[in-house]
DNA sequence: ATTAGCATACATACCAGTCTGTATGTTAGA
DNA sequence: TCTAACATACAGACTGGTATGTATGCTAAT
């Protein structure tokens, strides 16, 4: 066992930067959750396959998550979260006609299939997990109603320049979700 | 052993009726594990559960259908398809006014939240499902367009009658879903 | 008597999570 | 400044539990 140690020992210069980076390591296996909880839902989603598409193994997930619940809350929180943030929320801010600021989101998203679910994924999760589990409802709840006041913001930014007409606009986007 | 088989042995009387009756058999089958797949999803959909909701065994369940994934496509071929048509298809034969047809049918799903989702439940087996098994795909294809025709046909109908404007509305009643 | 219809016990595989070990970074003391 | 001691970051085998699916036996019905 010593002999096999001192065999082991690897060149210890460079590639420092690739191992011991915990931040990267972390986020590696957010993209990876992520991914995988996009394809097979939250419940189905294997952590032998989140860990082979992070190529990391299960001592670095349970040293960074407490456990696969953990991990979840931190997609819908760090990853899902951000997306719908960079791809909703701060498009909208200061903009003068909303309707079309929407339409040309939607049509971009319609364009790119891997973004069409990505902002599709907070609705999956959410008819997944929400009627399940109380953590992942509150969570996927606080990111839905961030969108819902970007778009009532937009929309009463609307108003007072007159392109859009005096309704009730913050339920309405709720219900056309 | 052979004293505890014989000592097992329960009263044979009555329940002739509820015993051996396979159709039914079947059908409490199709019935349970279309309710579990709808609460959560096929993939994380527990055999077991489904079994204890039918009130039957294993043996039962795998003399009727292959497999999961058999009793899964007959659930969208039988149980699926029937609601569809029952819900949609049919109350849109011979009908004069298709657009007030189309809301009522809306309203009467927003009335009851059973039947919400049950007709949902086509979408969120399509949206699980879909991507990873071709199996399911067709078969949700078969009732989508099943459905898309339907609407279709009835907005013809609304056209002749001069109800409904002269647009292309095949294609935006699919849209609309 | 034979078989369709079903129950029960079991085999097998997979899954989340744990445990132990180990290599690397950091710091304190001589 | 060198190093011992500790903390951090990660690897990989292992475990208990649970999942689907199977093998076999019993029984009602024809």
């Amino acid at each position: 066992m010593l002999i096999g140690m001192l065999a082991a020992r690897k060149n210890p210069k460079r590639r420092a930067t690739r191992l011991r980076d915990p931040e990267r390591t972390r986020e590696r296996l957010l993209q990876a959750a992520s991914r995988e909880i996009y394809r097979s839902g939250f419940q189905s989603a294997s952590i032998d396959t989140i860990l082979a598409s992070a190529g990391v193994t299960k001592g670095a997930l349970y040293y960074h998550f407490e456990n696969k619940e953990a991990l979840g809350y931190a997609v819908v929180e760090e990853v899902i979260s951000a997306d719908v943030r960079g791809t909703w929320v701060r498009p909208l801010r200061s903009v003068k006609d909303p309707i079309n600021a929407l339409i040309g989101i939607v049509q971009r998203l319609s364009v790119r299939p891997e973004d069409v679910c990505g902002g599709c994924q907070l609705n999956n999760l959410a008819q997944e997990m929400s009627p399940l589990d109380a953590g992942f409802r509150k969570r996927l709840e606080t990111i839905f109603d961030a969108w819902r006041e970007a778009t009532a913001s937009v929309l009463r930014q609307g108003q007072i320049h007159g392109s859009v007409r005096r309704d009730v606009e913050t339920t309405d986007a709720a219900g056309l979700l």
